[in-house]
DNA sequence: TAATAATCGAGACGGTACGTCGCGTCTTCTG
DNA sequence: CAGAAGACGCGACGTACCGTCTCGATTATTA
C-alpha cells in the first residue's frame, strides 16, 4: 500500500480522480496483519533471514499472494516494515551549532541503546547490509538525512567560530559521529554514558594533546 | 587454516596426546578447491546471497558431503573464505606511540580500500552481523586484536607524554578508530585519500577549536 | 482411483459433509503422467529397484513435492500401479457351482499370463510382501474379495450336489487355488495351458486314485 | 570365503598346493561378526530393504571394504545368509510313494510353522522376490531340489499303482503342494493342523466328487 | 630377523537419492 | 475484482548410503 502510494502518487497531478480501481478494494486489514507478523516474528527472536514469505503469510492468516500483490519480494516487504520503526526524527533544532550537534549525538545514543534493547532493531539493521536493496532503502531515508543535518550544524558551528574554519567539514563529522558508531557496531557492549554526547565535543574541541601547564 | 591447524599441530604446548585421527585423513586439495570455488563464483559476479552448497561443491567438483565435514553451513564457510583475505596482521611496531597509531590506522585505511575492490570482502563482512555466533568468532579473531593493540598505542603515547593523561583511553581510542568505521560503514563511497591516518591524528591531537592566533 | 474416489465420491452414501476441498485442486494431468512415468520406465526395461522417486518425478515433468503429495512413499504409488493394472474384476456369475469354480480360475490363468508379459506386475507383486502395510491393503482389496468369490463358488457347488458335503471347503479351495499360486510363485516358468482350469476341476472331482477299470 | 572357496574350488584339479595366499589371511572372526550382524538386525525386526552396508559393518564393528572383500553387494551377502537359515533337508525316503509324499508335506508344514515363529525367515523369503539373483539362488538351493524330490515320490506312487498313470505328474506334484503354498503365501494367518498332510493326500486320492452313497 | 604383502578398523572421497521447505506463479471457490 | 487456500515446477537443503580409496597398524609368509 505504501509503495503503492509511492508509484500512484507521482503521475496524479495535484488530486484528481482518485482512479477508483474497480473490483474489491484492497484490504487494509490484510495489510496491518502482514506487517504486524513480520514485526512478530522478529520480535519473538526470529533472525531475519529465518523469515519466509511463507511463514509470514501463514502466521498473517494471509494467502501468499495477498503478500505478492503488494511487494514484490522479501525485501520490499522489509523496507516497509522497517520504516514503521525508524523513530521519527533524529532531532531538528536550527541555530546553535555545538549545542545541536550535542543533541543529535544524544538523539544517536538514546537510540543505540534502544536498539540494545530491541531485538528487532538489532537483527534488521544488522542484516541490512547483506541485503543491498534494503541497505539503500535504509541510507537513504535514515542515513543520510541524519548526515546532512549533522553536517549543518558542524557548519554552523564553523559559522559561528566554535570550530576551526581549516578543516574539512566531512573529517569533522566523522570525528563526531565515529565513537557512537564505533561503541554500535565494534563494540556493543560498551558503555553508553549519559554525559557522553557532552565529552565527545569537549574532548574533540579541546584536543588530545597535553594541555600546557593548565592554568599556569 | 582447519588444516593447517591439524597438520602442523600449533598452539599444542610440547607433547599432549597426539590424537592420531584415524582413517582417511580430509584431503587438502578437496578443500583448496572448495575455497577457491567460492571465490571464483563471487569474483565472477555471483551474489553472496545465490551461492548454493550445491553449486559450490559442483563447482569444486566435489561432494555435498566433503563441504558439511568441515563446515557446519554456508556461513561457516564464507568465515574462513574471509579469514583467508584478512590481511595478515594489522602492523606490529612496539614502542613509539603516536607513531604506531598512524601505522594502525593506515593498516586499517589501506583495507578499506581492498574490502572497496572485493566483492567478497564486503559481502561477507555485511552478511556476517546477522549470525551471531560468526560474528562473535569475527570479533574475537579481527576485532578484539586491533583494539587490543590499538589500545597498546594509545596507552603507550599517554605514558610518553603525547597525549593527555586525563581521558578515558577507550573514548581515545574509539576517537581514533571513529572516522575510518564511519567511511566503511556508513559512507562507502567517501573517498580515504592517502593522508587520512595522519590527518586524523593530527587534528585529534590538535583540537577543533578554532586556534588563538597561532603563534600568539 | 485415487482421484477417481475424490472426484466422483463413491462409496460416500447420499449427502454426507460435501468437504470442499478448498484451494487448487490437484492435477488430473499430473497424476496421470506420474502413472504413466513409472509404467513407461518399467516398460523400457528399468528395474523396479532402479525408479528413483526422482527419476519419476524428471521423466513426469513434475515436481517432487506433487508425487510426495499424493503418495507418502515409492511403494504407495507402486501399489496404485498395480491396482491400476488388475484385471478389473475376476469374474461374476451367480449361481452355477463348478462352472464358476472354472470360471475364476480361468480368469487367474489369465492374470498369471498377463503377469508374466509384464514386468511391471510381477516386480511389483514381489516387492510388495516386504511392506507389510502394502501387503495387507493389496490382501484386502485383491486377494480376500476373491478368496470370498471362489468360497461362494465351492460352497454353491457342494450345495448342487457337485463337491462332497463331508469336506472342509476351505481345504476344498485351496485345493482349486493351489496349483495357479504353484505355478505363479514357484515355477514361473511352467506352462498355463488354455485347458488348465478344466483339467484341475476335472482332476480334482475325479480324484488321483487309479480308476477302477473305468466302466467296471 | 564361501564365495571366495568356489572361486578357488573350481581351478584347483583334486587336492594339490593349498595356494597359501601371502599376506595376513581373512579374518574368520570378522566373517562370522558379519554375519551375525545381518541375522542380528534381522531379528531385531529390522525390514531386509533397511539393511545397509554401513549399518551392517558398523553393527559388526568392521570396515565396509572388509565386506565388500567378501561379497560383492548386498545380495550375495543375503544369499549366504540365507543358506546359513534354511533348515539342512526337506526330507530323504528313498522308496515308498505315498508315506514319502506325506512326509514331504509334513516338513513343509513344520518350515511353514517355524517361519511364522521367525521374523527372519519370513522378511528374507518375502524380500527375495525382488532380488532376482537372491530369488534364483533360493530357487536352486532350496526350491528345486525340493520339487525334484517331490516329483520323484509322485512319479514312485504312480509306479506302485497308488496314484493314476494317465495324469501329468507335473499337475499332481502341484496339486499336492498347492495347498501348503496357499496357506505360506495368500493366507500366512489360516491353521497348519497336525493332520494336514494327512488330509490332503487322502482327499487328492479320494477325489472331490460326492460318494456314491459310500458304503453302499 | 627383516622384508613383503594382504588384512584390519576407520573414515574421507565423488556421487545419487532421500523427503522437506521455500520460491513465485497458477487455479479453484467465496465474498 | 480481492480474499484464503493450496497445488504447481523448480531448486536447495542437510542426511544417508553407495562402492572406492587412502591411512596407520596388524599378522602372516618368504627370504
Amino acid at each position: 500500500m505504501r509503495v503503492q502510494a509511492q508509484v500512484e502518487g507521482r503521475d496524479r497531478p495535484v488530486r484528481e480522480a482518485p482512479e477508483p480501481r474497480r473490483g474489491r478494494p484492497r484490504s487494509a486489514a490484510a495489510e496491518r496483519a502482514i506487517l504486524d507478523a513480520v514485526v512478530g516474528l522478529l520480535e519473538s527472536g526470529e533472525p531475519l533471514a529465518g523469515l519466509s514469505i511463507e511463514r509470514i503469510a501463514r502466521t498473517a492468516g494471509v494467502g501468499k499472494a495477498t503478500i505478492y500483490r503488494r511487494w514484490s519480494g522479501k525485501e520490499e516487504l522489509f523496507v516497509d516494515v522497517l520504516r514503521d520503526m525508524e523513530p521519527p526524527e533524529p532531532a531538528v533544532s536550527g541555530t546553535a551549532g555545538l549545542d545541536d550537534l550535542r543533541l543529535l549525538l544524544e538523539s544517536l545514543r538514546r537510540r543505540g541503546l534502544a536498539q540494545r534493547s530491541s531485538v528487532l532493531l538489532y537483527n534488521v539493521f544488522a542484516q541490512m547490509k547483506s541485503h543491498p536493496k534494503l541497505w539503500a532503502e535504509y541510507h537513504r531515508n535514515v542515513i543520510a538525512p541524519r548526515r546532512v543535518a549533522m553536517l549543518g550544524a558542524v557548519q554552523r558551528a564553523v559559522d559561528a567560530g566554535e570550530l576551526r574554519a581549516d578543516l574539512d567539514v566531512g573529517l569533522m563529522d566523522d570525528l563526531f559521529l565515529g565513537p557512537m558508531l564505533v561503541r554500535t557496531i565494534h563494540r556493543p557492549d560498551a558503555p553508553l554514558p549519559e554525559d557522553l554526547a557532552d565529552r565527545i565535543v569537549q574532548v574533540l574541541v579541546e584536543g588530545l594533546a597535553p594541555r600546557p601547564a593548565a592554568g599556569a
